[in-house]
DNA sequence: ATATTATGCGTATACGTATGCCTTCTTCCT
DNA sequence: AGGAAGAAGGCATACGTATACGCATAATAT
């Protein structure tokens, strides 16, 4: 039974304890070198007895630094409006983890793009630095950006990494895996592959996918027909709503790549209701390795993402430009997972 | 292009201008009623062009309230490291809406139950309160809400809604839905029922789960047979396993209830290893009704939790406990969600 | 008319820490 | 021995806001 109001020892406490002054417990604490190792070690092991712990609020405040930083998510534009993108749920795990291991708190937060997010973050110390996780609307998200820029504003994006980004970027290299999706349907002997996904550059990363593919497809000498590419938001009936556009044109194929699972997921329901065969008349390969990749009938063959190395490069960039040291935009390559729906 | 070092307002730059002191600023922007209209209105216009945004450290030291909650999971005692119970995922999306509608801030965490997790909230003054997700041993879960109760720290808990819980826990209904399980399988005139997943008290939740199947049996007139009852924590390969040992055992069963998705994929799996049917041999309900629910073969019938009233919930019970308001430990109802699995 | 209360705002200060600067005491070098 | 340089820590103060208190002026009561 302890108190309700626990008085909460200050650092004022401890100097007194320890017969120093206050700053000096800072120091100590904060390990300064300016302080004699017995010194600290006192005070560390009063600091400990009294169940201390430096008060966030007023160590932020006086450094104008608050080991903080803040995780933004953007909402799909798609229709479901409470489900969020696995892929990023996953993302969260590893990004919670690299900063756990730093010591730095996490802030998150959904967004819309269309709010004014930029605005919470940016002057009220909250945090120290965002990351920023979504797709979207790339030209209304050039725009933040470039407020952001603007204002000074440390901040990481995932996405589509270009020579010409606005602000620090890390992602997955899109490019190299539409190249492998591209070169594993290819070397099962398909030659008429139709891509799911917007390919515009609004949707820069589905766009590299694409353009991976049909750099597989030139290398292996076949030319990409633009029939067979079909626009498709990231979310299951888009996949499926595509699949009967393209079916409706009366286009062949012999193989998809979806731009993600989930349009994949979306494209196997449209071909079983065709009554079209997964693997036998249609390869599929999708993007991301979602969960439910491995429970769809037939399980999916899909690119995975290395999540651990993303959270740790993203956390990693932001502290780089949060502490003004010198950043390159990093790519990390991606699996190819093969599974029934291409191997059969 | 703004300046990289652009100086922040202040509270007193903002009084400058209008011509007031600095406390009026506050006053007036934290909305007090000493502070006539036309003041107030002459400070928001000029806090508004200014960009201004009140200091988040300054104004959580000063005012001893952080207006922040942090969200602690805890990992599961399964061998998957990485991987996240994805209905406490899903949760968080919830968790992170009520929060925002609230004007909160939400700091999230990964845990071990082992951790000294609890050292680093309480006294920091990093968060006002915090919401615990994820099962565990409850032995030593107890013991840390006991330490948490005894420092006066405000937390609330999900999980098994008893009235000697220790803090204030809101949860599911899990004998209800328990008992709408059983219900469900007698009236498809199922008599032999399996549970799989813990009973015993150290897994509360679980132990409802099977208590309310118990009950439905009960009414059905059918005694429950402790043969069925099969121990199985909570990830995939348990599900698999819990059945091959009922297999072994010889015991005779013509529907499952699992604890939880997990556990009835994994169950579905090794049925099908052991060529039996579901739902024609073994009828199967899970728990969670999580996105790969839907994706198993067959889809599965699952009890559903309604993610956004439990978010809700909890940041509205936690929030009275801050403010020392009266709050009543409440429950939340599940639905049950028909598919293949026992339709058929 | 005087006593009373409410209104609107300024004064002073506290919240708890981190850091620039200065002082003291050693140590070491020439 | 004299002075320079380094080690260890104290002193003063700043970070930006919120709030207890007091003081006018105006409104109301007696």
């Amino acid at each position: 039974m302890g108190r309700k109001r626990s008085n909460k020892p200050t650092s004022f406490d401890i100097a007194y304890i320890a017969g120093v002054s206050q700053p000096t417990v800072s120091r100590a604490l904060r390990g300064s070198r300016s302080v004699s190792l017995a010194t600290r070690q006192r005070i560390e092991a009063i600091a400990r007895e009294l169940n201390y712990s430096v008060d966030k609020n007023a160590s932020s405040l006086r450094s104008q630094r608050s080991n903080t930083i803040a995780l933004l998510f953007f909402e799909e534009p798609g229709p479901e409006e409470s489900t969020i993108n696995p892929f990023f749920l996953a993302m969260l795990g590893s990004i919670t983890r690299s900063c756990a291991s730093r010591g730095l708190d996490l802030l998150i937060s959904f967004q819309k793009m269309e709010d004014d997010w930029h605005v919470r973050y940016q002057d009220s110390h909250r945090a120290d630095g965002l990351i920023l996780l979504g797709y979207g609307d790339y030209t209304l998200y050039e725009q933040r950006l470039t407020e952001l820029v603007d204002h000074g504003t440390h901040f990481v994006r995932w996405g589509s990494v270009r020579a010409d980004n606005i602000g620090p970027t890390v992602g997955s290299d899109n490019f190299g895996a539409g190249q492998m999706a591209g070169e594993h349907l290819l070397s099962l002997g398909r030659r008429r592959i139709a891509f799911l996904g917007q390919a515009d550059e609004h949707y820069p990363e589905f766009a590299d996918r694409y353009r991976g593919l049909c750099a597989a497809l030139g290398q292996g000498g076949i030319a990409s027909d633009p029939a067979l590419q079909c626009d498709a938001l990231n979310f299951e009936d888009a996949g499926s709503d595509a699949v009967e556009a393209l079916l409706a044109t009366g286009a062949q194929f012999d193989a998809i790549f979806a731009a993600s699972d989930l349009i994949a997921i979306g494209a196997l329901r449209a071909l079983a209701a065709a009554e079209l065969k997964v693997p036998a008349d249609v390869a599929i390969v999708g993007f991301d390795n979602q969960p439910a990749a491995s429970m769809s009938n037939p399980p999916l063959t899909t690119l995975m993402q290395d999540l651990k190395a993303a959270g740790e490069l993203l956390v990693e960039t932001l502290l780089a430009q949060i502490e003004d040291r010198p950043l390159d935009n990093r790519t990390i390559p991606a699996q190819l997972i093969a599974r029934r729906s291409t191997l059969g």
